[in-house]
DNA sequence: CAGTGGTCTAGACCACATC
DNA sequence: ATGTGGTCTAGACCACTGG
């Protein structure tokens, strides 16, 4: 032990440790995918044990931001890498249960001024430009999933369908590498909703067919709401898997 | 440290230790609600470092077997306490996102044999006696929730619509007390679907209406299937929550 | 081989609940 | 005051990775 904490620990050390390496992941000192230091070269540089600075690691491995390896290190999560990641955000499952990855396919990318809901939502100021992103997956080749997503056009600066379709990878994968944007977690509330006339067309199914519609809020470090997304998906032959413990 | 494990570990020390606290568990050894003794008292009889009684312990608290409470001791888990409880299993919330609790109105309980389906998802043989409850969910004293909740007759003996409605508390705050059955996690299949007539009269909707259908298989230790349950909502003023990180 | 995370120990002290 | 879980430390050893 080298510097005995001056605060008398409002929250617990490694709570505040956690809080430490979470604003440098925040401020990207280490890029996703990359090693942070190893748990001995914090420990000497925090002034801690060992033993303290592996519950914060613990703590954010729990939360998803960063990954454990033993014998390599502890890297930076990111959703670029690991297939296992992309259906941590997409729980749309084949009947059969198969883990089946769809082809994402960009309709189009609109700019325009954030509705009342979506100021709400992403926590913006009146008349602030978004960008409203249409896309579709398709799953051997069939429309599943109709999505419209929501972007706060000040983060997302320069895109455009074109850079998109130019981008090999998943549409987080392409928020995280092209404008440093990382989503941690998500909030989705799952309705049933009728079909309509432009949404049956897309997804090759009739007006008024029964649609799984699935509202979600993103949200970034600091809890901040960085995408609101709404799905719209046929569930014949899919469905939504959640699992509660 | 008393008892060096003979075994050179094929697990970590720690999740043996979590697997023969599990058995206890399992074997009703402490009853849901009661302390189990403590980490110093475990350490001991295990002849293990109170450390890794304590990780044993973290682990089944992340499972949600037992709950910690500082300064009185670890706690079986129970449905029949704590009212946060209830909503780990029920995803259904008001559109303002207040968590209300509803009123839980058994229709009936129908004793059958097991279709091919239930055989196979709850394990069973071909013959084997189901129980099959439908029960609606008001909130409000409006109909939302109709669900239709199969069981094995075997586990469930004396089960009687008589019975529950003498019973206050949830269905599974019911199971656990009166037939010795915990719930301990579950896997959701959600989709939508439109509401046929006996489901549209029952949920006070028209025929056709879209529903949202979630379909669950419910386990308990050993990872053994209990429950299998269908429900139809109404989400209209209603929605399915997730939390995704 | 050295370096990493993973396990285990032993002991000190803190925070909380109860009597 | 006592007993509980919660934090923190220091050090030993194990298991895995890669040069």
């Amino acid at each position: 032990m080298a510097i005995p904490p001056a605060t008398p620990a409002f929250a617990p050390l490694y709570l505040q440790i956690k809080g430490l390496l979470e604003r440098s992941l925040e401020a990207r000192q280490w890029r996703p995918g990359e090693a942070i230091p190893s748990e001995i070269e914090l420990a000497r540089r925090y002034g801690v044990s060992q033993g303290t600075v592996r519950k914060a690691i613990d703590a954010l491995a729990d939360d998803n931001l960063v990954v454990r390896r033993q014998g390599k290190g502890t890297f930076v999560a990111t959703h670029t890498e690991e297939r296992s990641s992309l259906f941590r955000f997409l729980r749309i499952r084949r009947n059969d249960g198969a883990e089946v990855a769809p082809v994402s396919r960009l309709l189009d990318v609109r700019r325009t001024k954030a509705g009342q809901d979506i100021v709400r939502l992403l926590a913006l100021r009146q008349g602030d430009a978004v960008l409203v992103l249409r896309r579709v997956l398709d799953y051997a080749g069939e429309p599943v999933v109709l999505d419209e997503i929501t972007l706060p056009a000040a983060l997302f600066r320069g895109l455009t369908k074109a850079r998109y379709d130019a981008y090999g990878g998943s549409m987080y994968s392409f928020f995280e590498s092209e404008f440093g944007v990382r989503m941690l977690k998500a909030q989705e509330r799952i309705r049933a909703i009728a079909a309509d006339a432009a949404a049956a067309r897309i997804l090759n199914t009739e007006p008024g067919a029964p649609l799984l519609a699935v509202d979600r809020v993103t949200l970034t470090y600091g809890e901040r709401p960085v995408e609101v997304r709404r799905g719209l998906c046929v569930t014949r032959a899919f469905h939504y898997l959640n699992e509660l413990y």
